[in-house]
RNA sequence: GGUCUGGUAGUUCAGUUGGUUAGAAUACCUGCCUGUCACGCAGGGGGUCGCGAGUUCGAGUCUCGUCCAGACCGCCA
């Protein structure tokens, strides 16, 4: 037996016990006449004493002898310290060894085991089952074990089943970029890694699985960001015989459940909101409800004043800073070069600082008097004490700027409170969405999506206001989950591809099988899938999904601990009738 | 594909206008220390300033290229 007790769990009570820990050396303190050795395991820390009256001269001296990870076993009796410590829950003993044995040592670790370790990131993800030891990391890893848990624990009892689906599926042309892998045994042809369930769930939904659930790996090749990983973790849900109305009660009450469980937060029933409104008030169709700030459109009270940049815009839209008339020049230049910045790529912006006064000061005065302007407080909700600031332009553009600017604002004035959860559904996405690149529509959501039946009837006319049954939940201002009422019929299928400009053809090579499938009987059926990386993240109170992930991808896509992606040896490549050509010079 | 920021001791960083032997903290090593717990004290070792080229009497510092890392835009049905 390697241990009778971890190193967390040891208490006054066990005062006089013969036990036996095993863990990692996490910090010696040697006085000479007295050594401390801090013992850690995933449970925590006690402390050892080998000390010149009680512990044998050879003890002493390979106690002495030990380093910072060092791995030991150790036997010994619980003993009340002669000087406790309140700051540690096993600060009031300490184990008096009496045999210990060397089970393992360590070379120095590159950076230090501790909660603010000096490492840096490439560094810890290098050695990052160094970094796993440290209590951050380890307990975000346990977090998500939690959040795990209370989901299967939620969805099992509301009759879900979890389903596996095959990793080895088929590539298709829409949607993200996918990962390929060569077959050996069908010469020059490759199986894709599936970037969701998506076609799978739904013929379980014919398969009469009305309700799946699964907590599943997908692969995306596209560029990573802090809350974006080549290969994450979906939940994947799909009900059969649901309307939308049923599937939003479902996952609020499983996102309520979570929100009680994981947080002890109880939130009244989800407000919701439609992407229309959702652009129009927040630019965004992931708004941060957390707090105001809401856009005010001030397009036809602005214009023909004389001021030449506003006239010829299509959209002018403004925003109440709480509290930010207190801005001075120089902050408020700092925003405007913010916003000027070639990530955000404005023009500009126009200020208006609404003084406790009364009185309004702006960047535009030669333009506007202080009627003009508080005109512009109404309608902006500004009080006295508020920054109203201005932007102007082509709708989407502006929107996206200022909506950047309301985040960036928000993060700057401490209103983005990780303790506060603020979800909210955003409903009624439209159906398509126009492509410049490829200069055709292409399916917002996927293309297996429902148009609402009330308007189909503008597919001919005009695409692009077509609503689909299709809605995200939004929490903090992120998406961390998203869904729709999905087709189930062939026509309607075969509509949506050729709307998509698929050729019958390509269609049916594509998605023949679920074609298919949809003329044995397929049930009405929708589903959802939750970002589960971003959910614990955010769940968590932090921005980035990578420590809750055991072993992230960094920026390029690469696990720095592994070395991985790298190259294929001449025999695998032979074995898989494959040539590898490069145009440009790989990047080692 | 693009924009920005960074790369100096094991690690995290400072390094002035281009000028003598490149510093601090921490980690590491040695010694001391009768209750430590961010222990303390004294001493010590540790550097191809990412890499390559250029400008210069002289480059950590300036210029160009390149590699790496991070954040963001594009992209992510």
């Amino acid at each position: 037996m390697y241990r009778s007790h971890n190193c967390g769990e040891l208490r006054a009570s066990h005062i006089g016990e013969e036990i036996t820990l095993a863990g990692w050396v996490q910090k010696i303190r040697n006085k000479g006449f007295m050594i401390w050795v801090d013992l850690r395991d995933r449970y925590g820390v006690t402390q050892l004493i080998f000390d010149e009256e009680r512990t044998t001269a050879a003890m002493m001296k390979e106690a002495a002898e030990l380093g910072r990870e060092f791995v030991i076993q150790v036997k010994g009796k619980v003993i009340e310290r002669e000087s406790k410590n309140p700051q540690m829950p096993t600060g009031d003993v300490e184990i008096l060894v009496s045999e210990f044995t060397l089970l393992n040592s360590s070379l120095t670790p590159p950076f230090t085991i501790e909660n603010e370790t000096d490492g840096g990131e490439e560094l810890r993800m290098k050695y990052r089952y160094l970094d796993i030891r440290r209590n951050p990391v380890k307990e975000s890893l346990m977090f998500r074990h939690k959040v795990g848990m209370e989901v299967r624990n939620y969805l099992s009892a509301e009759g879900f089943i979890e389903i596996e689906t095959p990793y080895l599926i088929k590539s298709t042309p829409e949607g993200a970029r996918d990962f390929v892998v060569p077959s050996r045994m069908n010469e020059g042809q490759f199986y894709a890694l599936p970037q969701s369930p998506q076609t799978f769930k739904q013929l379980l939904m014919v398969g009469g699985m009305d309700k799946y659930f699964q907590i599943v790996k997908c692969f995306r090749d596209e560029d990573l960001r802090a809350d974006r990983q080549p290969e994450f973790t979906q939940i994947d849900c799909e009900m059969a015989f649901v309307e939308q109305e049923d599937i939003l009660n479902n996952f609020e009450g499983l996102t309520r459940h979570l929100l009680k469980k994981i947080k002890g937060v109880d939130v009244e029933s989800f407000p919701r909101m439609t992407y229309d409104d959702a652009m129009q008030k927040y630019g965004n169709d992931k708004p941060d409800i957390r707090f105001g700030m809401e856009f005010a459109e001030l397009t036809t009270q602005v214009k023909n004043k004389g001021f030449n940049v506003f006239d010829q815009q299509e959209l002018i839209v403004g925003i109440a800073v709480p509290g930010a008339t207190s801005y001075t020049r120089k902050e408020i230049d700092k925003l405007i070069d913010w916003v000027k910045r070639p990530q955000i790529g404005a023009n500009g912006l126009i200020w208006a600082r609404y003084n406790e006064d009364g009185t309004l000061k702006s960047s535009v005065d030669k333009f506007y008097n202080q009627e003009d302007l508080l005109g512009w407080a109404q309608t902006t909700c500004a009080k006295p004490g508020d920054l109203i600031l201005v932007m102007g332009g082509e709708t989407q553009k502006t929107r996206t700027q200022l909506s950047a600017l309301r985040m960036h604002l928000a993060t700057e004035l401490g209103l983005r409170d990780p303790n506060v959860f603020a979800p909210l559904w955003v409903v009624d996405f439209p159906l398509l969405e126009w492509d410049e690149e490829t200069e055709r529509y292409h399916a917002m959501h996927h293309p297996f999506t429902s148009p609402k039946p009330e308007d189909i009837k503008l597919l001919a006319t005009e695409p692009g206001k077509v609503r689909a049954n299709a809605y995200d939940l939004v929490l903090n201002g992120n998406e961390i989950g998203g869904g729709s009422i999905r087709i189930h019929d062939k026509a309607t299928q075969a509509m949506m591809f050729d709307y998509l400009g698929f050729t019958e053809e390509e269609a049916k090579a594509q998605f023949g099988f679920l074609m298919n499938a949809f003329e044995y009987g397929a049930p009405p059926h929708g589903g959802i899938a939750f970002g589960f990386d971003r959910l614990v993240a955010i769940l968590g109170g932090q921005e980035t999904i990578r420590d809750y992930i055991a072993f992230p991808k960094n920026n390029n896509g690469r696990d720095v601990m592994i070395d991985a992606p790298a190259k294929l040896d001449e025999a695998q490549l032979k074995e898989l009738n494959l040539e590898v050509h490069i145009n440009k010079p790989v990047k080692q």
